[in-house]
DNA sequence: CGGCATCTTGAGTTGGGTCAATGGTCGTGG
DNA sequence: CCACGACCATTGACCCAACTCAAGATGCCG
């Protein structure tokens, strides 16, 4: 895409935001079964999305950071199915999602880029169906502390010194597995010489260890690999 | 909306249509890696979807039956991150993004419906992610069966007969168990009156009874609960 | 300093995985 | 039409990763 183009659309979609909104730690963006009319951009901080099943248990289905979007969920039926949390003090910028549709003057690029938005979305939904239907514990562990590791580095911060802005709680929620699990699992890297943990704050000590953990497991795990 | 909206909808949509394609049994729509250019509506047949892990695992993430798109997971990079498998000898109809994303003529409704179809998918992952992340194996088998019912009733076919096109493997593959715990839970369910199983002929006998199934387990698994 | 939430650790249990053998079903070719 | 072989599904016996329950430890905030 030539420069020209993206400064268009970045200037299009500074025209979209609505309204830049503060999000205090604990407070919601939006709650299971809103109406849903905008999505949101969030500009600072750092929130969870959690689904609640009539049964009442709840599983997060993700965590969003600066420049991600979220609230995609809602178009489908006009309501949210989730509810969007912030972890700590955040900013977000709202989208109604009206003006991205009624966008009319040829800048078909806007509506690419949501489409891709969306994509990115569903491919990485697919990712942790991949990291809770085929990895154990200790692989989606590793997996998910070299994924935000990348974010952060992404942002600007260090890879290897990660703040973790989520308890070990919702951790184990969106692995899909047990808190102790996750502490258990903390201790081992930690023994292994992987990472130094005080608390929230994370030190990745070694970094391919990690990446070595993902797919140990890989050989006795392969459904369609008859070749 | 209105119904002359709808009926304009519809028929840019048939314009949308670039070809028919047959796929055989085994046979790929598109396989991973693929440049990405078009999506599949699925105008009969079965399909599934799997991606595959840089070691060798395979995940299904979905399976597509009459009227449901598939594709969308390519838009982000340009490139198929999953294959597209023929269950059964099915018919597919050619949908090339461009010509969704040029769609100049005035017809908004044409992308909010785009904007719903994936988020429809978005929502659908979900639901698998809190299946995979917070049911045991009995509760998900059930999520399944009731979800593949609903879905053939929606196509009038009965609800309660069912012809699995998948085999054994590939419901585990989805579902996140093995091969031997779905056949297991197909006995059981059996014993308990549930079903009649014969192969891939599935007769639910007591849907209220697969209803309760699920979330059975529930009260030992609510993370947030705390009121 | 006390009270509360969160995290860690231990001991025991279990759901589902692994391995291995058997049983069905279907398509093919004699 | 039957026999064979390939593939798929079922079942049993055993095992282990992760869960449950319970007790402490740690840190945080008023």
């Amino acid at each position: 895409m030539p420069v020209g183009a993206t400064q268009d659309l970045l200037k299009k979609l500074d025209e979209l935001i609505y309204v830049r909104k503060r999000i205090k730690t604990g407070a919601t963006v939006y709650h299971n079964g809103n109406h849903f009319h905008s999505l949101y951009a969030v500009k600072s901080g750092f929130i969870k999305t959690e689904t609640l099943h009539d049964d009442g248990r709840a599983q997060i289905t993700g965590f969003y950071m600066a420049g991600e979007i979220l609230g995609f969920d809602g178009i489908a039926t006009q309501a949210h199915i989730c509810s969007a949390i912030a972890l700590e003090d955040s900013e977000v910028c709202v989208i109604p999602l009206e003006r991205v549709e009624n966008n009319d003057n040829g800048l078909h690029e806007l509506h690419h880029h949501f489409y891709k938005l969306m994509s990115r979305e569903i491919v990485r939904d697919h990712t942790i169906m991949m990291l809770l239907g085929s990895m154990q514990s200790e692989e989606r562990l590793a997996a998910f502390l070299l994924n935000l590791s990348l974010r952060f580095q992404l942002r600007g911060y260090s890879a290897n010194n990660l703040i973790l802005r989520m308890k070990r709680e919702e951790i184990g929620s969106y692995l899909g597995m047990k808190i102790e699990t996750v502490s258990r699992i903390f201790t081992k890297f930690q023994e292994q010489g992987l990472l130094e943990v005080h608390q929230k704050n994370i030190l990745i000590l070694d970094m391919q260890g990690l990446e070595k953990i993902i797919g140990q497991h890989a050989a006795n795990n392969r459904p369609f690999d008859k070749n």
